[in-house]
DNA sequence: TTTTACGCTTGATCTGAATCAATTTGACCG
DNA sequence: CGGTCAAATTGATTCAGATCAAGCGTAAAA
């Protein structure tokens, strides 16, 4: 039987794949991961580039591999509230009934691992391990939105900021991107429609929080300069 | 094989549970149904009762079979937000870490379906269509969440109400509790904790809605009597 | 280099919802 | 039936964050 190739470039191996182990990947077998490699295309995306849309059809879905995704609803007077921030090793993709829930796309280049949802879902039908491994992620990020509503619902836009700043850096830490600065890749504006503030309102709160002592602000991201003080505010 | 007898009543019936086919159990076929209920335990709470606790180790999940539960967080100075109403059909008690991500208590007389978490997981873990179909409940859970978020983050007091009245009452009506006033069992506060207001923006808005000819409030509850301007006050 | 432009910050003012403070209503109970 | 207590409504006032309106800086285009 004949190999056909697909266009763009092929899928690299899966095999040193720097975000498996954070990955739904994780919970493959050798031979799992040599079928799933057939069927994953490794693509690239611009500085916000669409990736997929709200009431689209869901024909694929995705792999962050490198860079920040942002996932985000729309209500039609163009109000946007941004429901989370896409990092390597999330999985992407799941439609209730066919259709994206919500629309997705690059902060800055992107690189995702993009699988045909039918031959996708055929993959995991018939491999429990990998709907169990599903399953955990999207538990996982059900419990992140109570979280989030609650931040949205009952806390003050300082709470809010210094809350996201912390878990912000908590969640680069855990895929390896430990350092002294933590990068901001997202807008204020994106900032802003994840807490469901104002630009004016974040730019305003870093300041004060910079006034304050708890943070420098540098050139695309910040300083926790007192985490203690930080987790207070988001812990309170 | 002796049969030991649990305390408590023993578990009516599955075969004729009036909210199987809302619940996971409508993947079970007849074997399955059998099995799961030697596993389940019908329990009942008073209003207001506690069912499990953030925090709290998970030793249990849930059908709810009767009645309205709220599910919540606290924040360490009591500020609560409810993340969501559960009703006849809902599953309830997947944590992420062995621990309960959020509180649960009956709103009024409430009915659940009880299982012992080891053995549940036990169970699912070798029926995959069950965990397909739990996977679907939480994938479903998720995308309200989403919604949810939209509506924290974006959205004014008058169309968070009227949102909340639109959905609540397609809910029941969706399990079968459709009439011409919609009940509320839950107490205004649980609206505003809910909605992310206080009382008083909840109570105000109501009486502007009634003011206005969208609402009729009736004892426990609210007649939906512009229909189309509340659906558009959600929609906008 | 200047120009344009966009993202961010800062200031002044406004406003929707919170807070504070009484009533009013309704349910339960001796 | 009145008395008690909690839930809900209503009113007066305040305030956090939105809105409106300039500026400022950095970066890419000309």
């Amino acid at each position: 039987m004949k190999k056909i190739v697909v266009a763009g470039q092929p899928c690299a191996p899966c095999a040193d794949c720097a975000v498996r182990p954070h990955a739904i990947c994780a919970a493959l077998d050798q031979d799992e991961l040599r079928e799933l490699e057939q069927l994953g295309q490794r693509l690239r995306y611009r500085p916000n580039e669409p990736v997929f849309s709200q009431e689209e059809i869901a024909t694929s879905c995705f792999n962050v591999l490198e860079g920040v995704m942002r996932l985000y609803k729309l209500l039609p007077d163009g109000r946007r509230q941004i429901v989370g921030f896409a990092l390597p090793g999330d999985f992407l993709g799941i439609a209730v009934n066919g259709r994206h829930g919500i629309s997705a796309d690059a902060v800055g280049p992107v690189k995702v691992c993009r699988f045909v949802k039918k031959s996708f879902v055929r993959f995991v039908d018939e491999r429990p391990n990998v709907l169990r491994r599903i399953n955990e992620f999207v538990t996982r990020d059900l419990d992140e939105a109570h979280d989030q509503m609650v931040l949205l619902g009952r806390r003050s836009a300082e709470e809010k900021v210094a809350t996201f700043l912390v878990k912000w850096r908590e969640r680069l830490a855990r895929i390896g991107q430990i350092s002294e600065i933590t990068p901001l890749p997202m807008s204020r504006q994106d900032i802003a429609d994840y807490l469901g503030l104002t630009i004016e309102t974040v730019s305003r709160t870093f300041t004060k929080l910079e006034r304050d002592r708890v943070i420098d602000i540098v050139h695309g991201g910040i300083r926790l300069a007192d985490a203690a003080r930080a987790e207070a505010l988001a812990a309170a």
